[in-house]
DNA sequence: CTTCGGGATATTGTATACAATGGACTGTCG
DNA sequence: CGACAGTCCATTGTATACAATATCCCGAAG
């Protein structure tokens, strides 16, 4: 339990939001761990802030399926499982790709621009072969794709889901870094069918590309013992 | 402004939980308007409890959807719109033949005995020719799919997205109450396929139930002026 | 008549205090 | 030695108090 978990907290937006997106983080990248206990008083006092947005926050992450409060029993991290990731690439599969089918009809020049902007970004953290850079640019990719598609209501179900999918590639990732030539690869067809406006291959290329995420993920998982953190 | 808003609150569940699934009612019944600004002091004293469950429950209506809170600037239950209306209904059609296609394949003897009772239900709520409970007994319906998915994150992810969709389904019900039977109908034969186990089917009479809803619906809206309410 | 500024007010955001509950511990009885 | 009851403690749930800020209203100046 020695975390460090120091970041800073401004407040460009809220303060639950910073913090969840700090402790979302933590999370995401195993500085805290699946199970781990999280009390309000502590983490409240750890960044001198009360535990009315502290709570605020866990409900936040609860919303994104990193944490699990049940009632008057506290929060924890939620564990990693394979069936849990199952779900989440079954989902995945079906939003991402309707992501990218409407990106591909309703984006506009700036859409384009900032698509273009994290593509190379991505190649730059490639290139860094930090898992954690790259996870962070995919993941700026992935949020450009869904702004894209100007669909307000798809965005927010992406935002609760995505940050559950990091958790298995950041595994995954640290295992095997050459996935993170595929994604590129896969994120430059995907790119690349946005930019010439056919939904269909679009979508297509998403669904590929996830599919095979998927399986490749879900591989490095099994050989790996990530359900089981520091035992 | 004149609204009842009267239910009983006790927490078999939590507060919050219970509050929200109130105003969640009044939403999409539309005793709350869309536009109408919710005041957290109000609410409360209404229901005599203080200001910490409402705010809770606003940020779990604000997850499904329903309400649109703003920094500092308070709450507003959502508008609706055609736009925001094609939008739930795209991610409905991809979410809920994924569902179906996982609960023809994953349901147990418990789910398809739940799933039975209640398409008896719905039958009888169509007889009664009210939209309420047709429209309630629907939305247990849905549930029963879903869970029968047992994939708890596109459990989470649906319950998130199925609320938005029930307003547009109260106004064109009851504007057109035949539409009941159409819904009927669909929901009678994505059973059977669930039944049967077949998951292509499943999910085809799934897409194909929620795609013509979509256009009906849709249409209905259009000739409505649900989105301008009390003008 | 319009526009800009200042202050009052309504409302949210945060902190703290109190209540209630679940789990662990301990000591006793069988 | 094991099971069980009672108590204590840690932690969450709710209420209240305080701080900060956006909005509205009004008046004055241009």
């Amino acid at each position: 339990m020695g975390t460090p978990l120091a970041f800073n907290l401004s407040l460009p937006e809220g303060l639950p939001q910073e913090l969840a997106r700090g402790l979302e983080e933590a999370i995401v990248f195993r500085d805290l761990t699946p199970g781990e206990r999280l009390v309000e008083e502590d983490i409240a006092s750890r960044f001198d802030i009360s535990r009315s947005p502290v709570r605020e926050a866990f409900r936040i992450l609860e919303t994104r399926g990193l944490v699990l409060r049940e009632a008057r029993r506290g929060s924890r991290v939620a564990d990693l499982s394979r069936r849990d990731l199952d779900e989440v690439y079954a989902c995945r599969v079906e939003l991402e790709g309707l992501a990218a089918a409407q990106a591909a009809r309703a984006r506009s020049p700036a859409d384009l621009d900032s698509l273009d902007e994290r593509i190379e970004a991505l190649t730059v953290a490639r290139d860094r072969a930090s898992p954690r850079d790259f996870l962070r640019a995919s993941m700026a990719l992935s949020r450009a794709v869904h702004e894209a598609s100007h669909n307000r209501t798809l965005i927010r179900l992406l935002s609760t889901l995505e940050p559950q999918a990091m958790r298995y590639r950041y595994v995954a990732y640290v295992r095997a870094e050459s996935l993170m030539d595929a994604s590129l690869e896969g994120n430059g067809a995907v790119a690349e069918s946005i930019h010439t406006g056919d939904c269909e291959a679009a979508s297509a290329a998403t669904t590929r590309m996830i599919r095979n995420a998927w399986a490749v993920v879900g591989r490095v998982f099994d050989e790996s013992d990530a359900a089981e953190p520091a035992a």
